[in-house]
DNA sequence: GTTTACCTATCTACTAGTAGGTAGACGTTC
DNA sequence: GAACGTCTACCTACTAGTAGATAGGTAAAC
């Protein structure tokens, strides 16, 4: 038996649900407040503006990719695994359409008109996983696990692209299947062996 | 001398750098009157209500789109030509942030909110322009000037998605350089010699 | 007895959309 | 060529509904 969540965490569950569905301006105090049967001053209470809401909230979604992102390390030792381990994670939520679509990704498509707090959470956001996929690429080249054409920073990016321009398609082309077959042999070009 | 754009013409081409800035609910009929000059009762009579007014502009686009790649194929026999100028478009779009983001792909984000008419619209573009590359794709390898290690149709997704992604990144980094540092390598990688 | 978590009630600003009117352009017809 | 109706493009003024946010109160917990 999951435990029920607090009031907070669950205005933060609806609000990146909602975020995923529409981004920052697709949804609404009311929206979150009908969804949990409370009412919208209360909301107020826990989150006193709608940009702090929003920034607590890309501040836990950091915290648990942190978190996921850790425990794939301690998973796996093989870069080559954290890499698939990381892709196979989307491609579930995707699958299962439970969280078809990164929320900073979302957010960073609507960066011109965020408020200063949360776009530069987002950013970071981006920044931590560019790091983290450099730092994989980096651990599996040595490992000869990879063969890198360009620099891991680059490769990095790439990859992140990638990832990010195929859940776009995924739900334009409403085929989450997409998904993997996009992302998919991207990830096998790096592992293919050295010629 | 550029001829006046006609009011219409005005509404839509406000709309589209509002759109691209902040999605279907980024904006308002106050914003473009304001920013035209007019109020918005008059963007009314153009457009009765803003799901006809996006529905235009994404077939305007379309259409801008349609005749942008037939001219592309005009004016270079060769499809590695073709795709090359296809993504430089999209290179000096963002440098010089005339239009830093594909309308289709910013709506595309937001598909599970947007109205049916405009949802369908916009899947109807990626259908296209998947359609497109593909095409340029399936010609060039022909001429043996790109290999091909996916069917033409996979190709052409999986380039779909690092455009997309790349915009996304260039955004979220604020680093418009981003884009071609990313985009580039996808289609080196394409043209790369019969091994 | 202060803090926490919620409530009702309300506010101002803004949303898309409507009703109805005006002024000029266009084309007929006498 | 003047008078007529019609059409286009815009206007002012308004609606009902929703946005985020606030004030102030209640009731239970610590």
């Amino acid at each position: 038996m999951k435990p029920v969540a607090s009031t907070s965490e669950q205005i933060l569950d609806v609000a990146q649900s909602l975020i995923v569905a529409g981004g920052y301006n697709g949804f609404s105090y009311a929206d979150i407040a009908d969804a949990i049967g409370i009412r919208k001053a209360s909301i107020h209470h826990h989150f006193p503006t709608k940009a702090e809401l929003v920034s607590a909230l890309v501040d836990r979604y950091r915290q648990q990719t942190e978190l996921g992102l850790k425990s794939l390390q301690a998973q796996s030792a093989s870069p080559a695994d954290q890499l698939q381990s990381y892709v196979d994670f989307w491609k579930a939520c995707i699958g299962n359409a439970s969280l078809p679509f990164c929320v900073c990704a979302m957010l960073a498509g609507e960066m011109p008109m965020l408020p200063d707090e949360v776009a530069s959470r987002v950013r970071g956001h981006f920044h931590h996983l560019a790091e983290w996929l450099t730092s994989v690429l980096q651990a599996g080249a040595k490992q000869h696990l990879f063969r890198l054409d360009k620099r891991p920073e680059q490769e990095a990016q790439m990859l992140m692209a990638s990832v990010h321009g195929a859940m776009l398609s995924a739900r334009a082309f409403d085929d989450p299947g997409l998904f993997a077959a996009i992302v998919e042999p991207q990830i096998a070009r790096l592992r293919a062996p050295v010629r």
